[in-house]
RNA sequence: GCGGGCGUAGCUCAGUUGGUUAGAGCGCCGGCCUGUCACGCCGGAGGUCGCCGGUUCAAGUCCGGUCGCUCGCGCCA
C-alpha cells in the first residue's frame, strides 16, 4: 500500500507492473477497520510503502501468472520459469520436496547408504531402448543411459553396503504417455540378507511414512494379493480396487450347460467368467461394450439383465432357471443389475473383463494400496517364439526349475496404489549357476549371456549375499499425492510426448565438427 | 508405427447449411477514478484462422497432405 501523501512514490509506482521485481520499505501497520480481508494471508496487515527499488522490470508475461485459466501445456512448457510461479505448479515441486526429504529422512534412520551409480554406462539390450552416447577416444563405441541402476545396486550388495537406497534418475527411449517420460526418477533400493517378508516390510513402514506427506494414511500391513487372485477379479495386475465390481469364475455354473458358447468353451480348456454391475443400460451401451469387448479380442459379449419380469438377455432362451440363479449367486448381482460374460481363453476373459471392469466401474473414494505377488517368471513371445522375463533376468525364480519355465514362479512384488503401478523388485538371484539357468530359459547362449552380463556373473562367483530390493516411480507417486493424472506436473521441466523441451529446444542438431570429433556423420533419413 | 481429440488476437475460447468488414472475456496501450487486494469507468491497438496444396465465383468452414500439442494402442526386461 502507498499512501497518496507520499507523492512521489506513488507517482513512480503507477509505473510498476505484473511481474517486476521490487523491493519496497515501510511501515507494517494493521489495516483500518472495514479494509481487513480474511481470505488473504496477511489481509489483516498492510505495508505502508515509503520508498521503493525497482530491482528489475518485466516484459509483460506471455500467460497469466495470477489467474487458474488454463494454458496450452506446449507454452506453459516453453516458458516453464513463468509457468512455475504459479501456485498450482508451486505446490507440486514443494510437495515433491517433502516426498524426497521424508524418503531420505526415513532410510537413513534404517541405516541406508545413498550411494550414486554411474550415468554413463554400458548397453545392455534387453528391455527397453537404450539412450546412447557416443565415446570421443573410442569411435564406435557407446554408453547408454541406464534404465535403471539394477545391476550397480546388486554389485553394490556383493560389495557388502547391505542398505542402499538412491534417487536415481533412468532414462528409456520409449514412446511416452502421461505417466511415462524419457527421463524419471526412482525410489531404488537394495538389501542384503533379505526375503520377500523382509523387503515388504521394510516398504510398509517407508510408504507409510511417504503417503503421510499427502495427508494419506497407509495400512501399517499393506494387504497382499497373487498375481493369478488378481488376474482372476480384476482382470488386470494391477487392479484398482475401489471400484466395487469383482470378477466371478462361471465355469462350475455352465459346466454342463444347453448354451454351447459356454459349455463349447469350458471343454476346450477355456474359462467363462463375468461380473455384475449397477446401473442405467440401455440396449446402445450393450452394443457399444460388445464393440469394445471385440476390439479387445474376445469372441463375443454375453449380457443381460435382472428386470422384475425376469431376464432380458439375447441368450434368455439357451439359460436354465438354475443357471441364472448361479450367475446372480456368483457375481453377487442383484435385482436390477446388468451381467457382462466372456468366455474365452483365461488370459483374454481376464484382460477383456478387466478393461471392462475400468470402463462400467467408478472408483469409490479414498486409496488402495495392495501388493500384488507371486508372479510368473516368463511370458511366452509369441512374436520371437522364446521366454520372456515378466520382472527382468535377474529375478529370483521359485517353484520346480526342472519343470518348463512357463511353470515357474518369479519372487517378484508389485506395489499397486488407485490401479498405478507404483513400484516393482524381487529378490535376486544370487549364484552364477542359477543366473546362468535364467539366461539359458531366455533363449540365451553361455556364450551370448557372457558377452551381455560376463561382468554380473563373474562378480557372483565372488560370494554374493541374498538380496532383493524394489525401485518405486517417484514422479508417480508424487502425482498420485498431488492428484494430478500426469508426471508432467510434478517435474520441474519435463518434455513432451515426443520427447522434446520447448524450452531449450532439445533434441536439436549439433555442429559437424562436434560429429567429426565423435566419428559420426548423419546419414539421410530413409525416405518414405 | 497406429487410432482419437485439439490448433482462430498475447492468453482462453466462440465462429451457423461455404458468402460481404473474423468476434467475446482476460491481458496490453492511453485517459479518468483512487482504500484497493479478480478495483471501476471511457477509449484504443492487436489476426499468416498451424503450414502446403486442392475443390469453388467465394474457404476459418469442404477435401488431401503435413507439422505441433495431447490422450490411448503397439512399445515400455
Amino acid at each position: 500500500m502507498i499512501h497518496p501523501e507520499a507523492a512521489e512514490t506513488h507517482e513512480a509506482a503507477h509505473g510498476l507492473r505484473a511481474e517486476d521485481v521490487i523491493s519496497a520499505a515501510g511501515t507494517l501497520v494493521e489495516r483500518e477497520e472495514g479494509t481487513v480481508n480474511s481470505d488473504l494471508p496477511t489481509g489483516e496487515v498492510e505495508l505502508r510503502v515509503s520508498s521503493f527499488d525497482l530491482l528489475a522490470d518485466a516484459d509483460t508475461p506471455p500467460f497469466q501468472i495470477d489467474e487458474d485459466d488454463p494454458v496450452s501445456e506446449e507454452l506453459r512448457l516453453q516458458y516453464r520459469y513463468l509457468d512455475l510461479r504459479k501456485r498450482p505448479m508451486t505446490q507440486s515441486i514443494v510437495l515433491r520436496h517433502r516426498v524426497v526429504s521424508a524418503i531420505r529422512r526415513h532410510l537413513e534412520a534404517e541405516g541406508f547408504l545413498d550411494i550414486e551409480t554411474p550415468i554413463l554406462t554400458r548397453s545392455t539390450p534387453e528391455g527397453a531402448r537404450d539412450y546412447l552416447v557416443p565415446s570421443r577416444p573410442q569411435p564406435g563405441s557407446w554408453y547408454a543411459l541406464p534404465q535403471s541402476p539394477q545391476l550397480f545396486k546388486q554389485l553394490l550388495m556383493m560389495s557388502g553396503f547391505e542398505r542402499y537406497y538412491q534417487i536415481a534418475r533412468c532414462f528409456r527411449d520409449e514412446d511416452l504417455r502421461a505417466d511415462r517420460q524419457p527421463e524419471f526418477t526412482q525410489l531404488d533400493m537394495e538389501l542384503a540378507f533379505v526375503d520377500e517378508e523382509d523387503v515388504l516390510a521394510t516398504c510398509d513402514r517407508l510408504i507409510g511414512q511417504v503417503l503421510a506427506v499427502g495427508g494419506i494414511e497407509a495400512p501399517q500391513e499393506i494387504e497382499r494379493l497373487t498375481y493369478g487372485e488378481s488376474m482372476l477379479r480384476y482382470g488386470s495386475d494391477r487392479p484398482d480396487r475401489r471400484i466395487p465390481i469383482e470378477i466371478a469364475d462361471l465355469g462350475q455354473v455352465f459346466a454342463a450347460s444347453e448354451f454351447k458358447v459356454f459349455s463349447g468353451a469350458l471343454g476346450a480348456g477355456e474359462v467363462v467368467r463375468g461380473f455384475a454391475t449397477s446401473g442405467e443400460f440401455p440396449r446402445s451401451r450393450f452394443d457399444s461394450l460388445t464393440e469394445r469387448a471385440r476390439s479387445l479380442g474376445a469372441k463375443g459379449l454375453v449380457w443381460g439383465v435382472l428386470e422384475p419380469d425376469g431376464w432380458r438377455s439375447p441368450v434368455a432362451k439357451f439359460l436354465s432357471e438354475e443357471e441364472i440363479a448361479g450367475m446372480m449367486a456368483a457375481t453377487g448381482a442383484k435385482d436390477g443389475d446388468a451381467i457382462l460374460v466372456v468366455a474365452d481363453d483365461a488370459a483374454t476373459a481376464a484382460r477383456v473383463l478387466g478393461e471392462l471392469r475400468l470402463d462400467v466401474g467408478e472408483p469409490e473414494g479414498g486409496h488402495d494400496l495392495v501388493w500384488v505377488v507371486d508372479f510368473p517368471m516368463f511370458e511366452w513371445n509369441e512374436e520371437g517364439q522364446r521366454w520372456d522375463a515378466l520382472h527382468h533376468p535377474f529375478t529370483a525364480p521359485s517353484g520346480d526349475l526342472e519343470a518348463d519355465p512357463g511353470t515357474w514362479r518369479s519372487r517378484a512384488y508389485d506395489l499397486v496404489m488407485d490401479g498405478t503401478e507404483i513400484g516393482g523388485g524381487s529378490i535376486r538371484i544370487n549364484t552364477p549357476e542359477l543366473q546362468s539357468k535364467v539366461f539359458g530359459a531366455l533363449g540365451m547362449s553361455p556364450a551370448e549371456a557372457e558377452e551381455r552380463f560376463g561382468f554380473l556373473l563373474r562378480a557372483l562367483r565372488y560370494g554374493a549375499p541374498p538380496h532383493g530390493g524394489i525401485a518405486f516411480g517417484l514422479d508417480r507417486i508424487v502425482a498420485l499425492l498431488a492428484g494430478r493424472t500426469s508426471i508432467r506436473e510434478v517435474i520441474a521441466f519435463p518434455k513432451t510426448a515426443s520427447g522434446a523441451d520447448p524450452l531449450t529446444g532439445a533434441p536439436a542438431p549439433v555442429d559437424t565438427r562436434q560429429l567429426r570429433e565423435l566419428g559420426l556423420r548423419i546419414q539421410a533419413p530413409p525416405a518414405g
